[in-house]
DNA sequence: AGTGTCATGTCAGTTGCTGTCATCAGCATA
DNA sequence: TATGCTGATGACAGCAACTGACATGACACT
């Protein structure tokens, strides 16, 4: 075996993971993540930019699941079309481990420092999806607007799903955010604007 | 007079924002700013929880603004309705001072930390919207929906009024996006859940 | 054997932020 | 006038998040 245990990051996750929900993210010192993982703290840093980064760097993966669902929907679907078939795939690929979901959103719902990362993950996800529908040939409004929407109705069906006892799944609630935006956006509206 | 130069918040907001103009926000230490305003880092801490909160600490009126004009919108108005007769009430409040806003914008867009704090910032707007609109007896989905996408709507309105070399107000550009939106939702849509 | 690479350790330093106690003008009240 | 309270600030010590610089030693390749 070689000089160094294997999987050095996998450690420092699991084991951060594990603090912050035993003491939460504040109480838990980032020497402690390394000490319980074998490391150094400096180690830490060098694989998580910093401590909030271990609940978040899986993000990436996310974003190109994304934008490959909204290059891949066939040419005649609609931009809101394109960010719905992009939200299913999420649920394709994270909607089994609910239980995994929850116990990290516990531990973001307790930190504001940690909603902060959240909010710029989310806005990352909506900024990249509204430059894949600019490549299909969307116009930069409209865009910028449909992939906003798609990440608020994604949190809402996420934070709904994630507090649901029953067994309804993610595209569930995905389905019923997006029949609702659209009877709320239907009525009169910016008449007082006028 | 008094033992104090009167007005020591104030001093540190001015010193802050010339400085993170200047040099940068990461550039400038709490310690720089508060002996440029002729007092001590100490004092400073008490006045602003953390650096970044010198660019936000407004944001608690601009809520009460939003919060007030929906619970006072007519009661036949729609939640979107309701939504934008907010957004126009912040034009009425900020749309004079484009330059002082552009120059705030342009500090925050440098630094990925006053992103962070900015769209928590516009997160908590959005959640006192959706609460008020559920005084006014808006179901909960629908509410946290309007909201939501009210305040995407006025991010991205928002940005197009910074960067808009004409003299065009911030309501055109508020009410150009509810229409777009309007068009974007109305389309089929969630036909790739079904 | 020699040499370079790569993951990690070690150490020292800066900065954001906090807790605690001291100071001292101004005000009230006796 | 004396006394005491209050409220804003200073002074100081300390922790924890990060960073830069350099050292180490197993491994691979030649």
């Amino acid at each position: 075996m070689g000089r160094w245990e294997p999987n050095a990051r996998g450690r420092l996750e699991q084991a951060a993971l594990a603090l912050y929900g035993e003491r939460g993210f504040e109480q838990t010192t980032a020497a402690e993540i390394a000490k319980r993982a074998g490391l150094t703290e400096r180690t830490f840093f060098r694989y998580f930019a910093d401590k909030r980064e271990v609940l978040f760097w899986g993000a990436g993966a996310l974003r190109d699941l994304l934008v490959n669902a909204v290059a891949g929907a066939p040419e005649s679907a609609t931009p809101i079309d394109a960010v719905a078939a992009a939200l299913a795939a999420v649920d394709a690929m994270f909607g089994e481990r609910r239980d995994g979901a929850r116990q990290r959103q516990r531990i973001i719902a307790e930190n504001p420092e940690l909603q902060e990362r959240e909010l710029i993950k989310m806005a990352t996800l909506a900024s990249a999806m509204a430059d894949a529908l600019r490549r299909r040939g969307v116009p930069d409004t409209a865009a910028s607007l449909a992939a906003e929407v798609g990440i608020a109705i994604f949190r809402i069906a996420f934070e709904r799903w994630i507090n649901d006892t029953d067994q309804r799944d993610l595209s569930h609630f995905i389905r019923e955010s997006l029949d609702e935006l659209k009877a709320v956006t239907a009525g009169s509206a910016s008449s007082f604007l006028s």
